[in-house]
This record gives structure tokens, C-alpha cells and sequence, in this order.
DNA sequence: TGTACATTCTTGTATATACAAGTCTGTGTA
DNA sequence: TACACAGACTTGTATATACAAGAATGTACA
């Protein structure tokens, strides 16, 4: 600091300097260069090595602490967390490594692999126009044979042209799109619906049967990327979300 | 302002400025003052108001908007939010004040208020003997007098000794709890189910009606305090977790 | 030997200031 | 009338500075 004029500048044209101190972090912490409990440098520290003020610096590592990626104690210092709190919806979000962790055989049916056009909810979720071409898919989950989790899925074609012609027996639709398109945003909705005639039918279970209904967008820093809908039979297998706050 | 000698001064003795401006805020929203899309005073407004500085007020500002209360539009202004989208499993955790929120009526029915001995999945659950005792609450959640959830609880009391006198109709069991016993960690576990009995009668619902069951643990420093099952009507109540990862 | 205290780190709160940038409104000109 | 533009708001980014307060370490004194 101190030579340049002070304030603004904003020189990179785009982000904003605390931006990319919080991106540089991250980094260092997913490369596995910090692991957890790691004292990550101090505001002063930061502060010099990018050039910026104190407070700038502090900005970037406070948002990291709201976001849960570092822990702050006054007098001691800013340390990397732990990976993930908790299960936190892990094994519903990859749901053949759960059914192996458990000694079970995991297999899938594909139901329906398409492209179609998407209807009003299915563009405003995925951000396209209506009408627009949308990938659309239905699977169901086996759990030694067992039928498990009826998937339903729109996919975002501009974004992941190749999901048409993947092979879902090999890797979970989820699997793939994490692999493809690095996510950087997941919303979930959870709710409880009795199972309609779709549900019914493909997990084999009485129409009107409580089912844990489980809504998931997922977007990468190019867009939405999917659009899933994963229902699980409540009675035949106890699907524990845990959550953290 | 101005006057006062630069910074610093506390003044208060415990809680930060930015924070007496939040809760001002909150309270006019939770009042009804600040109806949804009301436009909040500008930073400066409230920099004159509360006599502080614009980053400090802005401060509030940004944290609630962090928080989900506000949102905030460059050269726009800054808005109260929509009640809450979809939820973010606040309803469940202060459901009064989310009733309350809708502009509905909350009431409250209290099957069950008792001291009774551990089975045991509840000592495990709450850290003591087979066979202790424990406090036990039943209680039914109305809103515009429908029934919306319904509450069984199990709370430690050791931690909680008061516990079975307190006047749930005044606060929920919830609202008391985290008063008395600051929480440092909630173990939260989701799965849909069909009503049972207890359920069904309570809710004034069909035995079967799929439901979402919502097992919650709560803890202080000093020990598990309180052991909750909530269960929500799916049909009645679309109850939307929202999370975020 | 121990305890008390000063020093030096750290993060936390607060201010005053500067400029950037989005949004609206009113005014003046073609 | 229609358009351009200047102002007057708003929020957003960035800095320099000041002091408060928690935590560790070393030093001096009893």
C-alpha cells in the first residue's frame, strides 16, 4: 500500500479485492496445503502479502468464518475447520458409496433417459426460457435389489451436453454431474408427501405411503446445472438427514 | 457523533452497537411496523438516528442481510424480505414466532406435562442412567387454531430443573430452553413417517398420513439438555427445510 | 520457587473518509 | 415530444486509524 492513491482502484476490473484473498484460501485448504485445525495467517500477515489493509483482509477471513470454512478466537487466531460438521445429507447426496459403506450391492433402473421441453417449473428452476430442450431422466435406486430412492431429473444441456449418453450403472447421475460441473451451490428442500402412482409403482410400495421427498438444485459458477427430485420410502429404509446449525 | 471522542467506548458494558441496531430492526419486523418489501432506512438515516458511524450501521445492515432478513439493491435501497421463502427449518425451531410471523394466531395444547423414568433410547439420548429421571411433555402446536405440529419432548433435569413449571402457553418449551440453557449444538435428524396414533388423534389427521418426523438434540456445555420429536402433517403444512451446503 | 505484571501477539469494534457504481428524477436541449 | 444529461440519492469497496479485549510469553520481584 501506502505509494498508490488511496481507496478505489479497483484495478482487476471485476472482483473485488477480498474476493480473491477468500479464493486463494480456499484454495490452499482444498489442496489440502492447510489441513483442518491449521493456523491460517493473521490479518496483519494477509494484509501485506496482498498489499490491501487490515480491514480489507479481515473482510475476506470473517466471510470465510460466516460461511463455516475458518474458526476465529480473539487472542489466538483463525484456523481452518473441520471438512464437513457432520453427515449433513452426505449419504443422500451420493447414495451408492451409503449403500456400500453399509456391505450392500447397489444397482439402478433407468426408467427414463430424454429430452424434452421444459415445462413452466422446470425453466424457472434451471433459469432457461420455457419451452427450451431439457434433459430429463428417472431412476430408480437398489439397495440389494431393493428399490430405494426414485430419482427424477432435469438436466441443463447447455451446461452438461453428454448427460444423454452416459452410463448411469457405472456412476450415479449425481456422481457425474459433480465430476463434470465443480458445484459451488446446493438448495435443498425436504418434505414429507404420500407416494403418488410414479413413486408407488417404481419402489414397489402402496400408493399414499410416506415418503420422504427431498428437492435439489444444483449450480456451478456457469448456472444451474440440475434439478432433482429423490423420494424415499419412510418405513423401508430410515434415511437420517443430519443437519448442523 | 462528532462531539465524542473518536471510537471505542462500549459505552453499553456488553453488547456491540451494530447489534442494538439489528435488534431494533428485527423488532419492527417481527412487530408488523416493517411489513414484507418495506423499505428500511438508508445507511446514513440510520447512522444519524443511532448516532454511530455509516460502516457501523451499515454493519447491521449487511449481517441481517447475511441473515436473510434483508435484502439490499445498489442505488435501490435496502427491503425487508419475504416472511421466509420456504422456511430454513426456522419454523420448527421458533415455531410461535414463525406463526406469528405469517400473521397467523399461535395457540398451544398440552397433552402431557410429567416426570417419568428413562427408557432406553431416551437415556442414551440424553447422556444419563437407564431408569433416571426425566421430564416429559407432550404438547400440540396450533396455528389459526390447525393443528401443525406436534411436539413430544424428553428434558434432562438436572439442566433444566424448572422445567414442568413453566407456562408453555407463554413460551414454547423450545423458546424457554434456549433461554435457560445456551445451546452450543443442535443434532438435527429428518425422516418421513406414517402418522401413528399419538399422532393422528393429536393432529386431528388420518393414522397413516405421511408425515415428516423431525428428531432434534439439543445441547449445552454442560450435557445433552432436551430430546425432541416434531412432527409435521406433509399434506397440511408444506414445511420447507431449506439448507445450504 | 512462584506469582504478578508488562509486553506483544491476536481478533473485535468503531470511526471518518474516499471513490465506485447502480437507480431514479428532474431539467434542458434538439 | 423525445432524448440526453446532470444531480441526488442509494449501496458497494477500500483505506487508515484508534482503541478494546482475549491469550500467550517472558521478566522482575517477593
Amino acid at each position: 500500500m501506502s505509494s498508490q492513491n488511496p481507496a478505489t482502484t479497483t484495478e482487476t476490473g471485476s472482483q473485488p479485492r477480498y474476493a480473491a484473498i477468500k479464493a486463494h484460501i480456499r484454495t490452499q485448504i482444498e489442496s489440502g496445503e492447510w489441513p483442518a485445525h491449521f493456523r491460517v495467517p493473521s490479518e496483519n500477515q494477509l494484509s501485506q502479502d496482498f498489499s490491501v489493509s487490515r480491514m480489507t483482509a479481515r473482510r475476506a477471513l470473517s466471510e470465510l468464518t460466516d460461511e463455516g470454512v475458518l474458526i476465529r478466537s480473539q487472542g489466538l487466531g483463525t484456523f481452518v475447520a473441520e471438512p464437513v460438521p457432520a453427515g449433513s445429507l452426505l449419504e443422500v447426496r451420493n447414495i451408492a458409496d451409503e449403500i456400500a459403506a453399509r456391505g450392500h450391492s447397489y444397482a439402478n433402473r433407468i426408467l427414463k433417459l430424454e429430452q424434452t421441453t421444459a415445462s413452466t417449473e422446470v425453466a424457472v428452476a434451471l433459469g432457461l426460457a420455457e419451452g427450451a430442450a431439457v434433459y430429463h431422466s428417472i431412476i430408480v435406486h437398489l439397495d440389494n435389489d431393493l428399490p430405494i430412492q426414485f430419482e427424477e431429473r432435469y438436466t441443463n444441456p447447455t451446461l452438461v451436453p453428454e448427460y444423454l449418453h452416459q452410463d448411469f450403472t457405472a456412476a450415479t447421475p449425481n456422481e457425474y454431474l459433480t465430476r463434470v460441473a465443480p458445484l459451488t451451490e446446493v438448495d435443498t428442500t425436504v418434505e414429507a408427501i404420500g407416494a403418488d402412482d410414479a413413486v408407488s409403482s417404481a419402489l414397489e410400495i402402496k400408493a399414499g405411503t410416506a415418503c420422504l421427498q427431498i428437492w435439489r438444485r444444483t449450480k456451478s459458477s456457469a448456472g444451474t446445472v440440475s434439478f432433482a427430485r429423490l423420494v424415499h420410502p419412510g418405513n423401508r429404509y430410515r434415511l437420517g438427514a443430519q443437519l448442523r446449525f
